[in-house]
RNA sequence: UCCCCGAUAGCUCAACGGUAGAGCGGCUGACUGUUAAUCAGUAGGUUCCAGGUUCGAAUCCUGGUCGGGGAGCCA
């Protein structure tokens, strides 16, 4: 005995003109007098199911009378091309098995707050827009993998649990650890892709990050999947060109494999569309002089002195530039990580780089090359007042075959709002964890 | 942490200091082509909490709680 269905929706073409048993939920019904109409979800796809009186058992027209939105059933049916039918095909009902009739279902196919979905995540998940959105987002991660494997990369796992902050100074979570005092989740692997990257050439890390900053903005999660490339013997430049042609096989693979899912988040593909290398790179200081004469374009935005971090409203400003993905490179080094390596031609910034997304998604990569000499990288270790024993292990990468390197860490929820075209970032996961949210 | 906004039926909201309401959803009934059906009927309230002003507070004031939008920081 299977309580498995003989077919799934998504491909349900295949099945025309033969009776099949499809075991799913109900997602929508409508009665009218002897004729019930109930659309059946089934996790590939949505069909709809007709049940006439005159053509079932009394037991199987009592049964689907008695279905609710949500209830778990079995239907059995003969699939039929109708052009009456949203997705061309309909199910003409013969018997229904209920698996579970759903008490009143608390989410309606009517607009609710935020407070009211967020509470019911674990219900919303399940309704369309979330659904195109969270597979989406599965389709990102799958095509960030198989490229980066195809391009002969080898995943490489970092620990979740480190010793000491990465970058040192923003905030951490803090757990006890046994004898070993306390803990941190970490907020990156790529100390540790590091180390990957002097065994393998080629590596990645992928997982879970956390920061444990107070923001509360569309953008932000206190935890978030970051997946990071480490390349031996890249340089700045072979690192931008790595992004771009990632990001670019990234939404080429989302637009040829989910354009149904794009679809129902009604996404607007031509700026995808347009997401091909190569991608624009200004400098920090050409992307200064654009904000000085353009200020007044965005409200909050106001200009910079040199030596000052750009904010949202200056990211949205420069994206408001360019038509596609654009880097932002050398930045000032006191602005970023101790690790990142200095422009050789002017050693006060940083050979590293940041992508921001169009249309005002913001920063989806930020990269660098990383210091491979020994001394200098103990030297910045000192001067952002961080410990220098804490990070023996990762100044000895530089002591046993040292080499230039690059790498870059996208965050996944970024990309997956920009791309999926999402407002806001808590969408873009299943259990999104926010400042003043860690329920359900 | 700072600035702004909000909290009334299961949900989305209305009620200008004077009897708490509608739509949707639920339930009952009608309907053989519905797509968030339509029609008729019906149940449903500690107006976030505490205090204050007032003859009278959902409404005004003070404090709190919870939530939303934004900033900083970042992916």
């Amino acid at each position: 005995m299977s309580l498995l269905p003989t077919a799934t929706i998504s491909d349900i073409a295949r099945h025309n003109g033969q009776t099949v048993t499809l075991a799913g939920w109900v997602a929508h019904k409508t009665e009218k007098g002897k004729l019930v109409f109930i659309r059946l979800r089934d996790g590939s796809g949505v069909i709809q199911c007709v049940v006439f009186r005159k053509n079932v058992s009394e037991e199987t027209f009592t049964a689907a009378q008695r279905l609710t939105l949500e209830s778990s059933c079995r239907i059995t049916g003969a699939v039929r091309a109708d052009e009456r039918a949203p997705g061309g095909f309909e199910l003409d009902v013969s018997s229904i098995e209920i698996i579970q009739v759903s008490p009143e279902y608390p989410i309606q196919p009517k607009e609710h707050g935020v407070e009211f979905l967020m509470e019911h995540r674990h219900l919303w998940v399940r309704s369309a827009k979330q659904h195109a959105l969270l597979r989406i987002r599965a389709e990102i991660i799958a095509a960030a993998q198989e490229w980066l494997n195809a391009q002969g990369f080898v995943r490489f796992d970092t620990p979740i649990l480190t010793p000491c902050a990465a970058e040192g100074t923003t905030n951490l979570f803090a757990t006890p650890y046994f004898d070993l005092g306390t803990a941190y989740l970490g907020q990156t692997g790529q100390l540790y892709v590091e180390a990957g990257m002097m065994s393998f050439g080629k590596v990645y890390c992928f997982g879970p990050t956390f920061r444990a900053e107070k923001s509360k903005t569309r953008r932000h999660l206190t935890e978030f999947w970051m997946i990071e490339p480490e390349v031996a013997f890249a340089l700045h430049d072979d690192n931008l060109a790595l992004q771009e042609q990632f990001v670019s096989a990234i939404v080429q693979r989302v637009l040829e494999r989910r354009a149904d899912d794009l679809a129902t988040l009604e996404r607007d593909t031509k700026p995808l569309e347009r997401c091909i290398p190569p991608f624009p790179r200004i400098t920090y200081d050409e992307a200064l002089r654009l904000i000085a004469e353009r200020y007044s374009e965005v409200e909050g935005c106001t200009p910079l002195e040199w030596g000052e971090d750009l904010g949202a409203p200056h990211e949205t400003l420069i994206a408001s530039m360019f038509d596609r993905p654009v880097f932002v490179e050398r930045f000032p080094s006191a602005i970023k990580a101790f690790y990142m390596e200095p422009d050789p031609d002017r050693p006060e910034v940083a050979l590293c780089a940041d992508l921001l997304a169009p249309e005002g998604y913001g920063e989806i990569i930020g990269g660098s090359q990383r210091i491979h000499d020994a001394a200098l990288l103990e030297r910045r270790i000192r001067e952002y007042g961080l410990n220098v024993d804490d990070y023996r292990w990762y100044i000895d990468l530089r002591r046993y075959g040292s080499v230039p390197h690059s790498g870059f860490g996208m965050g996944i929820e970024r990309a997956t709002a920009w791309i999926a075209g999402t407002h806001h970032i808590r969408e873009t996961i299943p259990f999104p964890r926010m400042l003043y949210r860690m329920y359900p």
